[in-house]
DNA sequence: GTAGACTGACCGACGGTCGGTCGGTGGGTT
DNA sequence: AACCCACCGACCGACCGTCGGTCAGTCTAC
């Protein structure tokens, strides 16, 4: 095969966005090394001089991905315009979740919309992965809110640290089964619509619950713009059903 | 190699007991079908002969695990001197979770006591597959008692369903992360202990909240009993996650 | 006799290895 | 300035051991 020689930053983002649609495409684990390269164009030896395993790629794979919403957040708690510690831990939260959910609508196309596949039995371990990233990520952010709530009074809270734990497992585990469960019934779009909206409200009831704040202190408005983001997201949904065209070449 | 003929049933058995003893050793994915034939004593065709593929003896080792408990607590739920449907919701529910305690209490060496084998990242697709498996068992012993209880006025609760979905996400997943938690910090076996139960006090008072009962209503009590059953698990610990005795903190 | 429990050599695909190749680059020589 | 060439490391791909899975056939209890 022809060589052909390219900065090594250069290659190794090759590998890892190709390296990303087929996981997206076939799955992770299906996905052999040996089709990898052969798409990129490179042999197998190539992989391995960039990556030191498999598994060494997926952890790029989830670092790269998964980073991409946090440097959004870390450096929006940062800046002037953003509550910041002389807010209420309310506010400081309330624009955490905000931040958060701006982006993710924002990214939907490159992010959220090809969240499905994840759902495959095959992306298990991407998936646990991708969430335990994002969650190693998301603890620094919300603990300091909460034990600043738990000094001021605001949150009626008496271990801050158990409780941001039980919050980012309500976010994250909760949400994971609501959208299961609702991808489950994904046949009938008007019930996937409203279950995942139910969803959401009971996961921030139980939010505002756990902190002692007021029923409705963080609830989201049931607005036009929610609805159809779950709309969208329902069709990015279905062509999980397509029959799969997996086998190719050998 | 000369033929034994057993009765299917107990070959089956065998095949499960001698997978499920190296799953927890090697772990589940390392366990390769030939070394488990060999312990077994039989040819690699007698175990496609009873499983159609590795992952379908993942699903029986599963349900065999998993059904155990909820076996006793399904029958439990039918009995007459368990609190019935005329009982309170909160009573239904503390009684179900002391069930639940005691048969973990009860089956703590050939159950519990090898948990921890299972959060090594080797055995992730196991882990998953059991919990998935108990909380589709657990889901309809829990939902009615909440819709009891909010029908009656016991729970203040909008959406049974959802809600009830909390409170299986805090029992598994909360717990689950929590644990993992105190296994991190597993050098100092005080700090477990104290770290766990910190977890199980704050998932509990999470359900309270949640389920909008007073702050102690399913709180157990910290008594010795409670303290040490968790230092067993401490002991029970699998050693490859707990570090050598030379890295003990100074 | 025969149903079905049991055998084990065999298969293709996989993740991973390794000795070797070759394009680019920079310092020394002319 | 033009040339050379030693060296670095990106790149190659045949090869390896192991794995899950198959199957044509054998043995045995009834």
């Amino acid at each position: 095969m022809a060589r052909v020689t390219k900065e090594p930053d250069v290659r190794r983002d090759e590998l890892l966005d190709v390296a990303l649609r087929l996981s997206l495409d076939v799955g992770f684990e299906s996905m052999s090394v040996d089709q990898l390269t052969r798409e990129v164009g490179v042999a197998k030896g190539t992989f391995y001089h960039y990556f030191s395993s498999k598994s060494a790629l997926m952890f790029a794979l989830v670092r790269r991905f998964g980073d991409s919403l946090f440097n959004h957040l870390a450096a929006r708690a940062q800046q002037p315009d953003s509550p910041g510690e002389h807010a209420s831990a309310t506010e400081r939260l309330r624009d955490f979740i905000a931040a958060s959910s701006a982006w993710k609508l924002e990214h939907f196309d490159d992010a959220v919309g090809s969240m499905s596949v994840l759902y495959e039995p095959e992306n298990l371990a991407l998936r646990h992965s991708l969430f335990s990233h994002w969650l190693e990520r998301t603890r620094p952010l919300v603990l300091p809110i909460v034990v600043q709530g738990a000094q001021d009074g605001t949150f009626d809270v008496a271990d801050p640290e158990a409780t941001t734990e039980v919050l980012l497992s309500l976010w994250y585990d909760t949400g994971d089964r609501v959208w299961q469960r609702a991808v489950a019934i994904s046949a009938d779009p008007e019930a996937f619509v409203r279950q995942t909206l139910a969803g959401v409200l009971a996961v921030t009831r139980a939010m505002e619950r756990v902190l002692g704040t007021p029923d409705g202190t963080f609830t989201p408005s049931l607005d036009d713009d929610l609805q159809a983001a779950v709309q969208t997201l329902y069709e990015h949904t279905s062509p999980k059903l397509k029959p799969s065209q997996k086998e190719r070449r050998a």
